[in-house]
DNA sequence: ACAGGATATTCAATCGTTTTAATGTAATTG
DNA sequence: CAATTACATTAAAACGATTGAATATCCTGT
């Protein structure tokens, strides 16, 4: 019978040698599957992990990441974690590295730049081997990333392209969804459509209102100006509400007639919905509504809000693979993430704030 | 002029201790604030600290974690973090450690069993001194966290109350909630009241329902039977949304009356006002509406969502902050978190849904 | 019979800190 | 003046793994 420590203190590799009858480093290569291991003997193999079982053996982390510089841990860097256009995304960074050797580090700027750098200092200090950043509203990030290019760090930024700044990027196609947004209300018959478009700072922002302004010219719509608000820049993610209930009240205010609106994203959009109750009036039947995003609150708000879908558990787990890619081929010879931007399709997701008009 | 090290690799200890011209021993002492630099001088610490700056040495957690048996970090599990509850009392984790040397690590269980077990392994392995769990929805936790208590692991449970386990617990007093729901709404003038309560396995939904009759029963209010519903168990905290929808419809064809209801949390009230919807009626003119929780949708749908709300943040900031009191006792003497629960007080949230009866 | 490859295992150095115990002074005290 | 105490610094032993080089044995073909 095989004496067991009664001290449950800690088992070491060397403890398990000892049980087993091998050297540490036969224990080692075993039981971390090192290259070596090929040629290790089936049944020296056995020999070892049954007495690392018997012990209950863990290795130490530490000692681990110390010896072999590798932490086996990926950095998550959010804006603000509150905005619960990322918890999707969470969920798929997290789901795509279950499998993996990797742990997601996560932390959350609250969208306060000083914050992103100190944790940012933090995670490369945790000597994490890949970094994903969740860049969900406006943000001053001016050159918050560029250093880590030169780090070789492998960095994927998910929810704004920052490709031009040579970083791997993964957002949704904000394009096309513009495009799909305003065709979807204008197949529906809507023809006096209003746009409550994003920050200016917010390239999202500029493409949405290039796919609208595309659908307009290929089906000859007009799309009159004074119909089209801005939300200001602000950090705050929630702001897009208040900035669409201001608009929207302005907007009735100004007398122009709308049937149908298009909001920069769903939170918007329920401040539309807002907006439009105060002034006594019900989505859908006195004006369609359409958001972007489909953050959980859409199919909860009454009525349910027709949205274009992100893909926000895709693109974390597309973000988490292109990191992954990386690492492994980093294995072999030195690799980068290629600097391009991946754009995700969007999907139209039919509730019940849009309908034929009037 | 010093010499500065063109290879940027790695800047060690022993970097700075030939730079400074002291010993590793004398540095290690400065830069990491040791009881021992109590005798060290002033002008040694200063001539370290300058070096230290010099060179950018940045010590290498992992050799400091193996060495000193402290990983300065603390584990969070999250049992769902796609439900909006969470999100605040992760900020008030996160901003209570700011201030602090620990480093918070944020795993997500998504309501599996399973999955809880894996990543409670996983933090014990990266050797976190501490532990909080976010408790938000049902889940069946039976016996996972007894272990904790004899691997004397601080631990603090947020949003359940385990205290019968002799584990630390911090929750919203859940009764004067329901209390103060039904006051709310009695003071309005209603009298014939509905109440969706919370699925059976959940504590929360008895203590808020224990309120609610305590209220009754001090105000002589009848609360009919027939007009209280009870949500089925479920997992998935969304599933309050449906139940809501469900429990409210049926509770029309009914035909009883009733001018108000009392929800369990927010997204069972959104189920409500769904429901009402259909049915031709509208929140608060045909129906006072009030919630529980107080989740940032609470605020953005229309109408807004009157609740009670639980103070989130400082729930995180109350739990980190026991967590945090035994890690530093604990530095003289061996010590525990005292298995007590703590009560944080509701507030009334007054918004739109709620008004005088018809 | 021997070079040389494949298989199987181990030695010993190393990663970058912290910490205990030791060493040396200088000042204080009974 | 010997003994104690406070101050200031350091030598050297951990912490618990990984890994490159070394060792040893067994084939296999010539």
């Amino acid at each position: 019978m095989p004496e067991r420590k009664s001290k449950s203190v800690r088992v070491t590799l060397l403890d398990v040698a000892r049980e087993s009858g091998f050297s540490p480093s036969t224990v080692s290569i075993v039981l971390s599957e090192a290259p070596l291991s090929r040629y290790v003997a089936a049944q020296t193999k056995e020999r070892v992990r049954e007495a690392a079982q018997l012990l209950g053996y863990r290795p130490d982390v530490f000692a681990r990441s110390l010896r072999s510089r590798r932490s086996n841990t990926i950095g998550v860097l959010v804006f603000d974690i509150s905005d619960p256009f990322c918890v999707f995304i969470l969920k798929g960074i997290e789901k795509t590295l279950h499998s993996t050797p990797y742990l997601p580090i996560l932390m959350d700027a609250h969208h306060e730049r000083k914050q992103f750098e100190g944790y940012l200092d933090l995670l490369m200090e945790r000597r994490v081997e890949g970094l994903i950043v969740v860049a969900n509203w406006l943000f001053d990030e001016g050159g918050l990333l560029t250093g880590l290019k030169e780090k070789k760090m492998p960095t994927v930024v998910v929810g704004r392209d920052v490709s031009g700044k040579l970083i791997g990027s993964v957002t949704v196609d904000n394009e096309a969804g513009g495009y799909e947004a305003m065709k979807h209300l204008y197949k529906l018959g809507h023809r006096r459509i209003a746009v409550i478009r994003g920050p200016k700072k917010l390239s999202d922002s500029r493409l949405r209102w290039n796919g609208m302004q595309r659908f307009a010219s290929e089906y000859g719509l007009q799309l009159d100006p004074r119909r089209v608000r801005q939300l200001p820049d602000a950090l705050d993610p929630v702001s897009g509400f208040e900035g669409g209930v201001r608009l929207t009240e302005e907007l009735i205010r100004s007398r122009l007639k709308f049937t149908a609106l298009v909001a920069f994203d769903d939170l918007t959009a329920l401040g539309v919905v807002r907006a439009l109750a105060r002034a006594g009036r019900t989505a859908p039947q006195d004006c369609s509504i359409i958001g972007f995003d489909d953050v959980p609150l859409a199919a909860l708000s009454t009525p349910g809000l027709t949205t274009i879908r992100q893909p926000m558990e895709e693109m974390g787990s597309v973000a988490t693979r292109r990191v992954l890619d990386v690492l492994q081929k980093a294995e072999e010879g030195p690799c980068e993430v290629s600097p391009d931007l991946q754009l995700l399709p969007p999907s139209l997701v039919l509730r019940d704030s849009t309908s034929k008009p009037g």
